[in-house]
DNA sequence: GTCTATAGAGAGATAGAC
DNA sequence: GTCTATCTCTCTATAGAC
């Protein structure tokens, strides 16, 4: 056994968590996945909850400290100049996508991708604590890159690149099945490829010249 | 006591779980929540598993009409050319955002947002199944309209649609809470005004020339 | 550090009275 | 249709031997 007992509930955790859900996977089908006993859980980490925050945070401050590191590359490039919005959008989406090259990367990024999407206060807690940094840079970057558009359409606009982001993570190993095979299995870099450009031109839309909160049609 | 059991059942199940997730919510839970007995769940419904079907299949046979008939809508006021692409993002994404006004609409479009970055493969395949005609008549108008984009990428674009909608769907109400204030709580009809012009400008983006499946960089 | 055994809570489901 | 009562199972967590 080349892993030790703590590494082997880790991983094993991971991979159910991604595929049932926190609440489905119980400590039993970690345990027996892991191949270890029912017992060392507890031993190790206490309780699940302390498990989970542990599955996430062993890859979290690695892959936003990527984007951080990322980011501060582009901008160094431009010298004077603001980055390109695409190699900003690239600094923060190709870290994540790019952590699904390995096998167990693809697992995290698959249950990083879900969990974004529920509502559990802890765990959202626990993201937004990692990820404030993150936010604050990304979004003057934005924001200098983009004068024209107004702070907090930077904001809902970056919840859209989210949004596209973590969809295409949990769900881009199942769209050859759902088209029928219209689209082929694809490379992580040729999906960068394709997501990246479409949320630059989001970003860059011209800002809608609607009247606000009175109209009730579009 | 206005509504029938079964109604009250089937709505405190969409709240719980739009707050807490399948497994999290427990049939006691439920039935607390509804103010009914424990055993009239599997009175009317069987099982928890065809709790969960109802929940879904009550509002998403609705939802996929109205956006099949606004397509039509659409393609009928544009006669003989096809449909501004923001009309068809519109008919769309429309209706679920939508679907937001009334406050138990809101709490499914939450659980719709979150259910579909999930991997339940039964839920997903009674998604699937729900959505297929949905999916291919969509798929057809933005082919049309958008001629010089092959059709795998249509569908890898609509998935980056579909994603920035759902985590709209699920946490639009929290960006207020994360942005600091920055974002403003805003209407329904002001948030799809915000999410159609990215998504169309996304659709609209020229096809990357990057070479394909070889290079490792961008 | 790893195991067995089990406590104690809570789950889904059902039988049967009313 | 609605209720109480309960069966049976599984869960997390822990005590204590090794």
């Amino acid at each position: 056994m080349s892993r030790s007992t703590r590494e082997r509930i880790v991983e094993a955790a991971e991979q159910l968590f991604a595929e049932q859900g926190f609440s489905a996977t119980s400590l039993r089908n970690i345990t027996a996945e892991a191949g270890v006993n029912l017992a060392a859980v507890n031993y190790h980490f206490g309780s699940k909850d302390e498990l989970i925050r542990n599955v996430f945070a062993r890859r979290l401050g690695p892959l936003n400290d990527e984007r951080l590191a990322a980011l501060s590359r582009a901008q160094r490039d431009a010298g004077e100049r603001e980055p390109e919005i695409e190699k900003i959008i690239e600094a923060f989406v190709g870290p994540a996508l790019r952590m699904s090259r390995d096998p167990g990367g693809m697992r995290f990024i698959q249950l990083f991708g879900r969990t974004l999407s529920q509502r559990n206060d802890d765990i959202h807690r626990m993201f937004t604590d990692q990820f404030r940094q993150v936010l604050h840079r990304f979004s003057e970057a934005l924001g200098r890159a983009l004068p024209e558009l107004p702070g907090e359409e930077i904001f809902w606009r970056m919840m859209f690149m989210i949004g596209s982001m973590a969809h295409t993570m949990a769900l881009a190993d199942k769209l050859p099945e759902i088209t029928g095979g219209v689209c082929k299995p694809t490379s992580v870099e040729r999906l960068i490829e394709r997501l990246v450009p479409f949320i630059a031109a989001g970003l860059r839309a011209p800002l809608s010249t609607a009247t606000g909160e009175v109209g009730d049609d579009i």
